[in-house]
DNA sequence: TACGATACGGACCAGCGGTCCGCTTCTTCC
DNA sequence: GGAAGAAGCGGACCGCTGGTCCGTATCGTA
């Protein structure tokens, strides 16, 4: 196992950079304009030590996204209802949406920043894989929509980052309405076919 | 009225330009690995003529989408059933789906170049707030789904190019088969309420 | 044909992501 | 505690990209 616990000055660096992308991202209009090293200097760090922390661009920004959503994802994998496995699958699926739709909403700029990387798409990361699969074994268990695996995406799709975006800071749409909206969209595929 | 026919040469350029940056996104695997000058060399003319023309990447790309697209807008706005406006509702929202499906399968490079573009998102285009309003509208006469804006924003959401691209591409998913699956998903939408 | 307007094109520029390597700091072992 | 060596640091540096600029070639017109 070449499992090795990192050095001290490692671990705190690479904490200052996640504090200190998570704010730029958030403040700056498009993620475009939050380069390496603005970051880098708003760590406090030089550029060599983000690279060599987290790889690339892409990497860093995927990492802190994945950090920032580990709450979320323990709530779906052991915690109580309505988000917990406990639940039943009709209540679950729009918990579960609501529960995406609210963390996109949350950290729009960082998710934004994740789905326009362009370098590949958002569908090839291995936590839509984990959302999807999730969402469509639940559906299977409905069965209202036949085809759970579309229907997973579709949904999904529904809670894209720049889509939310476009949404509630174009559109001006208060974030309660939004919710509210998915939820009775979420209401009418599942009740499709009963 | 400023407006002046442009010169031969112009014109003649940028045809070329088309083409060239059209077959050029075709091939190529990721949109972010064509170049601006590629295209400028492809097309046989220097670089300055292409920003000259276009303004800069961003409208060169949409400018070659709009293009594409018209004829699908056209059958849209004054084409025969099922596309055009002559019909009803009901049958009207699964062809435009459809429509806007096919075409960023036949597309998908250049969608995903549209949509990838990070500089702005995909929604704050023309065209996309065009697409919108005719389905709201179509679907508030349905009326089965209630909240026909939201309800119109997930349907096209279904059918964003990566989304579209990863299916086929990744998934191997042949074209009639996700066709399918967008009419059955979109009949389930529309008689959620029925 | 000659002349003004228009467009051409490639050298040029600034800024980006990413690399490299001499130097510093931490850890470890005596 | 101190010395040796591994691990990490950081900023000068590189290649490449989108975008600009302006002397020159081409077009439209009388």
């Amino acid at each position: 196992m070449p499992e090795r616990k990192p050095r001290k000055d490692a671990a705190r660096n690479r904490a200052a950079v996640f504090t200190a992308a998570d704010s730029l991202f958030a403040q700056c209009r498009s993620p475009e304009e939050v380069t390496m090293a603005d970051i880098a200097a708003a760590a406090g760090v030089g550029k060599g030590t983000l690279f060599r922390a987290f790889g690339d661009r892409t990497a860093l920004i995927r990492a802190l996204y994945e950090a920032r959503l580990e709450p979320v994802r323990n709530a779906v994998e052991e915690g109580p209802p309505p988000l917990g496995p406990a639940t039943p699958p009709l209540q679950r699926v729009p918990a579960l949406l609501d529960a995406v739709l609210c963390f996109k909403l949350d950290n729009r700029h960082l998710a934004q920043a994740l789905e326009g990387t362009g370098t590949d798409s958002p569908y090839r990361t291995e936590h839509y894989e984990r959302w999807h699969t999730l969402l469509r074994d639940l559906l299977q268990r409905i069965p209202a929509p036949a085809d759970s695996d579309f229907t997973a995406h579709a949904l999904l799709a529904a809670t894209r980052a720049d889509l939310v975006a476009y949404l509630t800071d174009e559109k001006e749409m208060p974030r309660e309405e939004l919710r509210d909206r998915l939820a009775k969209f979420t209401a009418g595929v599942l009740g499709s076919t009963t």
